[in-house]
Parts: structure tokens; C-alpha cells; sequence
DNA sequence: GCGCACGTACGAAGATCTTCGTTGACATGG
DNA sequence: CCATGTCAACGAAGATCTTCGTACGTGCGC
């Protein structure tokens, strides 16, 4: 799967397998926010599979499904885009958006700083 | 618009909006990347205007469209929905992806280090 | 006045997404 | 051995997205 890209529903259910690690149709279903039936997440399972984002192995009667894609591949794709439509090719002011979102720990904060400051000392 | 999304082509001709700060039909049509048909483009504008993303005014016999829904909002959503769904709602993780496309110059490094490093001393 | 050139408006077609009803397989408890 | 519960498979329906053909209006040059 070259450059993953998720609907809406598609990718509330791989959050769900990233979150989890795995899980079966029944424990996608029960994880997830909204109400959805039972056969429309194992359809959507299904059209993941066949995408290439998803497999199953057969655990019991059920199926469990396994993410292929990494969640750091689909970031980054999703990333980029949204970098270079919304912000302009501006990590700048994607960093600035990411940060003005006031649900940011002062914890979280210095962690991120940190990761820039040594960035830049390992690169002097 | 609430929480305002955009389809992929919607989001190509926003972005061209957000660039130039409005467009024609043509104008716009021009801008695009890939090789759309005018009448399409002009669809998709209307599609948006129904939406409440972009308005119209008559420019000699054409129409100059305007964007209504500003980026800075859609980024928020576009961006809020990556963090949770696809990074586990870390912005640092958001941030490390951000910076590990090697697409960053030192110099816009620099300042994304300052908007974090001023941030922190604004605090204390 | 006629016919281009340049516009918008409308409708339809194909693709994809999302939802779920229904069917059929199979194991288990009574 | 039959009813029930659990499960996957399939098909269809409605929504949205994307594309464009076609129709229609209007101004300008000849």
C-alpha cells in the first residue's frame, strides 16, 4: 500500500488496531466511539484487507486483524499533506498550530523542546 | 461550518484559495496540479460555496471566489483528528514525524526551536 | 445579425464510503 | 437433535465525491 490514505470510519478502526496492537471484529466494535454494527466494521475490515492495510489470522471461529501499516507510515503521509496544503509547506506553522491547541502538558512541552534542542546540538 | 473537511480535490482548490487569497474559475483551474476540466473545478466551487467555504463575486463576467473557511481552522481540525487518531494524541510525536521528513531547513529548525524555547520562558 | 469565445448551470455517470439485512456455517446446551 | 448464539460472507442501498458533457447566456468582431 503506497501512500495510505483512510476514510473517516477507515481510520477510526485502524486506531483502534494501532491502540491495541490487534483485535477481533467484536473487540474493533466495542472499542470504538460511535455505535456501529457488527457487519459494518467486519466490512470495513474487509475493504482494509483488500487494500493491503490489514490481515487476519483465524483465532478460533473469529478473525483477528492485525494492522500492516504502520501508524508512523499513515502519519506521515497524512502529515505531509496536511502540511503542504493547509500550512503552506510550513512545519513552522503546523508546530505553531500543534502548540496553540491548549491541550498541550507543560510536561509535554519540554519534552518537545528538547527534542529540537538536541537536534541542534547533535547537528553543530 | 463546523469542524470544516475537506475531499481530497477539495482540499487541492481550498489550498489554491489560501495561496493566492482568491481565484477565478481559470485561475484556480490553472493553479491545480493535476489536469482538471473547467466545468469541474467550477463544480467543486459550488460544492463549497454550498458548504460555506468559499463565497462569490461577480468580476466583469466571471466569478472571483474567495475562501471563507480559513486555514489556520481547517489545519486545526485536519490536525487535531491526526494527532488523536494516528498519533495516539502525542503532539510530540506529531512534532518527531514533523521533523523526521528531512524537508526541514536548518534555519526553519531554528525557529520552531524558538517558538518553544520562548513559550517556556513566557511561562516561568 | 451571426457566430465565436468565454462564462455559468445542470444533470448524469462512475467510484468510493458507510451502513446494515440476510444468509449460511458451526458449536453448544438442553 | 434442535434451538440459540456467534461468526463470516454477500449484496444492496443511500451518501458523497469526482468528473465532465451539454445546454444556455452574453458580449464582440465581422
Amino acid at each position: 500500500m503506497r501512500d495510505p490514505t483512510f476514510s473517516d470510519r477507515e481510520l477510526d478502526i485502524m486506531s483502534v488496531l494501532w491502540r491495541r496492537g490487534s483485535g477481533s471484529v467484536s473487540e474493533v466494535m466495542d472499542a470504538l466511539e460511535d455505535e456501529v454494527g457488527y457487519t459494518t466494521v467486519l466490512k470495513i475490515l474487509q475493504i482494509l484487507e483488500k487494500k493491503g492495510a490489514v490481515r487476519h489470522e483465524a483465532e478460533g471461529r473469529a478473525y483477528r486483524y492485525f494492522p500492516l501499516v504502520a501508524s508512523e507510515t499513515a502519519g506521515e503521509t497524512a502529515l505531509a499533506r496536511i502540511r503542504d496544503k493547509i500550512f503552506g509547506g510550513s512545519a513552522e506553522l503546523v508546530l505553531a498550530q500543534l502548540i496553540s491547541a491548549r491541550e498541550v502538558s507543560p510536561e509535554e512541552l519540554e519534552r518537545m523542546r528538547r527534542i529540537l534542542v538536541e537536534l541542534e546540538e547533535s547537528e553543530s
